[in-house]
DNA sequence: TATCTATTTGGCTATTTTGCCAATTAGGCA
DNA sequence: TGCCTAATTGGCAAAATAGCCAAATAGATA
């Protein structure tokens, strides 16, 4: 593989590992409806506010969402709406195939 | 978050955590021009065999590839061909913003 | 059968990620 | 100023991931 190459898959993967984490991606879900402080994200997630501040973090680093401060609350918002389409992809997949996805959850417990 | 909202966006984050890694990315391109074994990509991707065939797996296993033996050798195809489409989601965000995704980069390294 | 090729699996270490607690920072408000 | 709430950061231990080598497996072919 070329370093250039190597270069834009490396971009491509750093987003994809800033989503690719229960919680981030329920986050991202969540945003979906309207920005959120990190409160609400975390009463939602059920997670340390420390965990879900970082999480939030990882996102924001990888663009993925804004960030804006308001007062002493900070409020993120889905910047990337196209993740949202690719829930459909994800979920044509899986849904077709029930029977591994179980398996596959069950697998990861 | 409730028990089976977390199953359905763990199910998710697995497709994505799957994608998220340089080389698988790269094998996933690869593949959407058509089949190849495992070889082909050995050599594309510059790794270990075995290295490369664990990604595979890896992929296999959250079932964006689909796998056909022929011979002594293994046919590797893109079975989640709408991944593909969700790289122009990415893509958009990181051409968008030039500068912090070389930003990325460079932490990255 | 013996052997060669293609692929997978086991085992190992190094690195990264996760999530909690504790401590810090930053902004209101009395 | 002092105090309260919101959020971030540091630090740590547990868990997961990555990639190499060596060994095992499966199929083809002499």
């Amino acid at each position: 593989m070329q370093p250039k190459t190597l270069d834009q898959f490396t971009a491509r993967a750093a987003v994809l590992k800033a989503l690719a984490h229960p919680s981030r991606l329920f986050m991202v879900d969540q945003l979906s409806d309207g920005p959120k402080c990190v409160a609400d994200l975390q009463e939602l997630v059920g997670a340390d506010t420390s965990t879900v501040s970082k999480h939030l973090s990882v996102l924001y680093n990888a663009n993925i969402l804004a960030r804006e401060k308001c007062g002493n609350q900070v409020f993120y918002s889905l910047r990337m709406a196209c993740v949202m389409g690719f829930f459909q992809c994800v979920e044509s997949v899986l849904s077709g195939q029930a029977q591994i996805t179980a398996d596959l959850v069950e697998d990861l417990k």
